[in-house]
DNA sequence: ACGATAAGCCAACGCTGTTGCGTTACGTCA
DNA sequence: TGACGTAACGCAACAGCGTTGGCTTATCGT
């Protein structure tokens, strides 16, 4: 047995023996929920363009999905002679999932709906300096409380958090600069244990990113997400996959050199985007920050060719204003010569729960998401 | 009917009714092919365990290859009691592929085998201001006399060339800025319709990377390929997949910034890698071109986080001592603060014959690669 | 009220990998 | 030399996927 998909379905439908096909119906189960989750009612036919099967073949997908309550019917519609259409929607809480944002000094929680809907929000102060154990009571504390919100099936819970992570190991890996108490801590496994729940754990941008996708799938496909709080961070998603990187740390623009001879950084150098953008917000000096930023986005888009960047986090919100027309501005100069190439420059939609409701969005993601180019028109 | 892996099996044998689980049976067949191709013969259980699935399956999956003529029996192995284990290994002549690299003042060609393997090479000069019909002529011309070297069945035509583009429809888009006759041609659709095989067009640096990466399965799966040639370009996989992008410029690293105030570039910016790298070596300053280079590379690896960066193109070979040290030394230098994190430096191992071979593999790709994500071991 | 039309269901089908059990080929020991 | 244990492998039955072709259902136009 095997394969992604396959454990995929083992956990969807509680106990089924396990087939070499379901990755077949996995792929397509999750396709049809990609398009339901847009918030349209779907039609068969307009599923079955979307994903090239047979009409029938989506009825069998949505009586699989309809089954497990996911997708139910909404109406009907008719347009000249013939049967009308039925038109189906998903069912957005039949599944529920928990997102937590762990910062330095604040730990926030969101409960998520299967479509990202955020249903209930928590925050707690924590001490940066509280041992691992402690950390994790908090984190399983705040999370018990969310689980009371919300119906339908409660799949997991996903932690988003700043600096290196491994989110294949799901340990906090901490940066060697700095004294850091967490550092090296299985938090994953430790939460597991704690609260008997799939537990998810990454960096606090990639969360964010999964989560701007995941309520509106295909928009965010070939895009970047800055994420500028504490320190400025970024994640990918290309060709419609979130990309992790040889040691889960692409996009971390942090100390990409923007100036030169600019100032020193922890990391040994000089210049580097993220000491200079905290300079210029310390300074208040917004204009600055936001050509730092606008610098690093530049960057992405000349690398990685997305067409879509998010800007997220608190230093963001407060002069959105500044910020994006200083960075829409920087785009337009940089890609003046490429008159094919548009890039637009998006606020994030989230506000304060960007990187919980993103969290929750990977628990969701990794049950219900894509396993990518499976599925889907032809890719030629 | 549909998706990707369909199209691949209905291509693969012949004419069979077209059925859904073909493209699992594809996936799993283009796996085996990935294992077998890294040269050594393999046993059933080593790939079983690699593919996640019953050696039963894979003796199943073997006997489809075999009847295709790709893979073969290869002796047998004993270690202690019990039925010596089969080995198989690929049959390299059972296909093959052409690849053609133009650049503005040359055309050249090669045949490759199932494994990428070079068998013939041919070379024109070409006039960059003959009319598109004339170029197609020559690449048409070079391409059957390739043809008549190597046996198995032909696969199709790929073709490798600089500058903007698409892939995806098959057309040299070329730059607005300088005067082009070649601009807009639809490449691929008229050498299909003078030689009616498959053809791929692609960017050069990213048939490039496909190339190398074909030949080592595995080992590049988070690499970028830095090309150095008339200008300067790069091309990305990541996670395994080979990154477009929204515009297919993915890698477009020519006209990044790396000197605040430096030269002027046909852009319109100042202090573009492209011309600051070309200005290097006009001036004969390999010191500093390689700066120019490792910047790039440096920028790559920590937007992206490739743990492998190919170097290639004419102007890296002719220095590739001074060129290495330099992208290693700067590497060293900016990677100090992270200890994790390890890049290794490659120099590209297929010389003259990068692009052109790199161009086949991607024809070879097309119809035997990975669709990505659907098979191989557990991604948890 | 009737026929044309379009959506959707049922049943049979081919294919996948899986499971269970039998077969083959080897090393070992009496 | 022959019996035994062992490991690789093959055969046959099976479940489940989407497909195909034919039938049913529900609407509109006349």
């Amino acid at each position: 047995m095997g394969v992604l998909a396959t454990r995929r379905r083992a956990r969807m439908s509680a106990v089924r023996p396990t087939g070499p096909l379901d990755r077949v119906a996995g792929a397509h189960d999750a396709a049809v929920l990609a398009v339901a989750r847009r918030g349209e009612p779907v039609a068969r036919a307009g599923l079955a363009d979307a994903l090239q099967v047979t009409p029938q073949a989506i009825s069998k997908i949505l009586t699989r999905l309809i089954d497990r309550g996911m997708i139910a019917e909404s109406g009907s519609f008719s347009s000249g002679p013939g049967k009308p259409t039925t038109l189906y929607r998903i069912v957005p809480e039949s599944r529920r999932a928990i997102g937590l944002h762990l910062t330095s000094s604040l730990l926030h929680g969101v409960v998520a709906d299967l479509t990202g809907q955020v249903l209930e929000r928590r925050s707690v102060e924590i001490d940066p300096r509280q041992p691992v154990p402690a950390l994790i009571a908090d984190l399983a504390g705040t999370a018990r409380e969310l689980a009371r919100h919300g119906g339908g099936e409660m799949l997991g819970v996903g932690v988003g958090m700043p600096g290196p992570v491994d989110p294949v190991e799901g340990i906090y890996r901490g940066s060697a600069s700095s004294a850091d108490d967490w550092r090296g801590a299985p938090i994953r496994d430790l939460l597991l244990e704690e609260l008997a729940l799939p537990v998810h754990l990454d960096h606090d941008s990639r969360a964010a990113l999964v989560g701007e996708s995941w309520s509106q799938p295909g928009l965010l496909d070939n895009a970047a997400l800055v994420l500028a709080e504490e320190g400025l961070g970024a994640s990918l998603r290309l060709d419609g996959v979130m990309v992790r990187g040889a040691h889960s740390q692409a996009g971390e623009v942090g100390h990409t050199v923007v100036q030169m001879d600019g100032l020193p950084c922890p990391c040994g150098r000089r210049g580097c985007a993220q000491v200079e953008y905290l300079a210029a917000l310390a300074a208040e000096d917004q204009e600055q920050a936001a050509r730092v930023l606008a610098t690093v986005v530049l960057d992405l888009v000349r690398l990685v060719d997305v067409d879509r960047v998010v800007l997220g986090g608190r230093s963001v919100y407060a002069h959105h204003q500044v910020t994006m027309e200083a960075v829409r501005r920087a785009l337009d100069e940089g890609l003046r010569a490429e008159a094919r190439v548009h890039v637009e420059v998006l606020l994030s939609t989230r506000g304060i729960d960007l990187i919980a409701a993103g969290a929750a969005c990977q628990v969701l993601e990794h049950e219900y998401g894509l396993p990518s180019a499976l599925v889907g028109p032809e890719s030629e």
